[in-house]
DNA sequence: TTGTACGCGTTATCAT
DNA sequence: ATGATAACGCGTACAA
């Protein structure tokens, strides 16, 4: 048996009435008699009549939903993310699509452009960290497809764009363990060329300077695929404690950067964590490490909801918008254990 | 600037030929002058044309895209069998769209329901914790609608389901808590009318009674929601310490559940986890627990391989099928520190 | 080899 | 108050 939805040329046929006529009783409009209107409407409940949104969208030229392209949903950041943009997305009318780079541009590209190709209305998008060149996103934006950024943004393409203040998070976090007595503050963080890595090695600075301590590129490092491939973060450990200066701290940047780095820190030395760790994350696991996981904690649902929000005025906007702001959401220091000054 | 992708119309009007020979020239026919064709070719590739998903949907009556519902994304087991589903879909050319139901029959209707209204040529369901009735998805299977049940499988719509082997996990996580020593084994899971809930059940009990261990309901707690709220998993292990004989360990069924439990655990008593505890879980952060968290793996990857594959071939397939298998993959039994028997 | 006409499901417009 | 027709983008059976 195969699926077949009845349409409003069945109901039409079964009621001896013209398909525009079902179509006006549908829709409620009142240059109809009621009596019709009735009997169609109860005849298309009880058959259960849904109209094909397929139909729709071809005719009105949009489809009703938006696309989202995440590096990875198995992280709690993106996952809230898209918690906070389906909340909105729902109520507004909009279905959503997610699909994931897995950090690789080549999926990115394919991922975006099959979402492109006309079957959504609008596209959120958190670039992945090997993503270096953006022509393909440019493009799409140059021929009018609404895009809304967030957290991985596109510095070089005038969209709307949310992000979280990372320059604040790392720089607090950077305060945070110089207050607690460490010297030697190593950062280990995403892809060079993503902006939120800019920014919090920015602020990672910015904390260093105010505090007299100079800054030692040898102190940073980064991973090229955002902690998807281990070994990349096995390395950058490796690299910094090669370092004459041994860091006694570290900064981890990005949800999976943390863990894996956490992970590997623990393994490393027996009998628990060393040296003064603190990461960006949104997991809520991190409470259960041990020790327990100071952490720089992103509004990744209120991000999800503002993108959203911005993203569907432009999609409804009448007129061309050409003027864009980006949103700055606060990011939360959460102070645990890892981050105590430990006796050595 | 509306976003106005190029059609066919545009192209023959360009090159002052009719569509049918420009749509001929685009899905290389033979029929057609190779002038023409290349012709056609190089200026749709100039103008990067991309045919319209939606139009193509429209007429071939399928949308090539498979839809996803889960409860939560997430959480580690569905983003991986998420991307098992990802995996097989990309390469048999089938897009994919994922919904959430929270754990919420209401959210799981309305998901369905948009997704089976034509924007997709079939289903991937795992049920959520909240939902007893099935007449939705009964219907939509009626009506032919391709679908296939994965984890979260209803045993009275029959069709292709893929699980894990429950009744084993189980079995094998209360074996070992007996060989650890403790005898007072108790079992916090999920909704009592999920299948897997009843197969994790089973499980326990048989090994109980192959160890002489007689059964106490009462060391057995339900969640309905399957952990979305900590209040009712706070509530299960405030009953079961309420019983005089107070459980010395736990089996914690779900991702979810297995960490909230973890977390009140911990919370709960300073000094660390008193009782053996073990979980199902596919987080990959549970090593970092302290004590590292014994689990119950499931092959979520795996899962969502196969049950893709049969929905494929459901969706593809000429005549109907009519014969459906139920696949069973192995779980994996991780013994950590958290299940070791520990001096009280 | 190329063009014309139709149909997929729906609604807007123009008749009746 | 209701019906007929065109249009959205595409592919194809049929006509030329």
């Amino acid at each position: 048996m195969k699926f077949e939805p009845v349409t409003i040329k069945d109901i039409a046929a079964k009621l001896n009435l013209s398909t525009s006529t079902v179509s006006r009783a549908l829709r409620g409009s009142w240059e109809i008699s009621n009596k019709t209107k009735k009997l169609v409407l109860e005849y298309a409940e009880k058959i259960n009549y849904r109209p094909n949104p397929i139909a729709l969208s071809l005719k009105e030229r949009r489809s009703h939903s938006i696309g989202i392209v995440v590096p990875e949903i198995a992280n709690h950041f993106f996952s809230q993310a898209i918690n906070g943009i389906e909340s909105i997305a729902y109520n507004r009318g909009y279905h959503v699509s997610i699909s994931q780079s897995h950090e690789s541009t080549e999926r990115e590209m394919v991922n975006i452009q099959h979402m492109a190709s006309r079957s959504i209305d609008g596209l959120l998008v958190s670039i992945s960290a090997e993503t270096e060149n953006l022509k393909h996103l440019q493009d799409l934006h140059e021929k009018g497809l609404p895009i809304v950024f967030f957290d991985r943004i596109a510095p070089e393409i005038n969209t709307y764009k949310v992000v979280a203040d990372n320059y604040k998070g790392a720089y607090d976090a950077t305060v945070h363990l110089i207050n607690e007595g460490y010297k030697n503050i190593a950062h280990i963080t995403s892809s060079p060329h993503l902006f939120i890595t800019q920014k919090r090695l920015e602020g990672y600075k910015k904390a260093l300077e105010d505090h007299q301590i100079p800054y030692d590129p040898k102190l940073v490092e980064y991973c090229n695929y955002g902690g998807m491939v281990v070994d990349e973060v096995e390395l950058a450990i490796k690299n910094l404690f090669k370092n004459k200066k041994k860091p006694d701290a570290i900064i981890g940047g990005g949800d999976r950067i943390t863990s894996v780095i956490f992970l590997l820190l623990k393994n490393q030395k027996k009998g628990g964590l060393k040296i003064g760790y603190i990461g960006f994350s949104n997991s809520d696991l991190t409470d259960m490490f041990s020790p327990s996981l100071s952490v720089v904690r992103q509004p990744a649902f209120e991000m999800g909801v503002a993108a959203t929000e911005l993203l569907i005025k432009l999609i409804e906007s009448k007129r061309p918008i050409t003027e864009f702001e980006t949103i700055v959401l606060d990011t939360q220091l959460i102070e645990k254990e890892s981050s105590k000054k430990r006796i050595e």
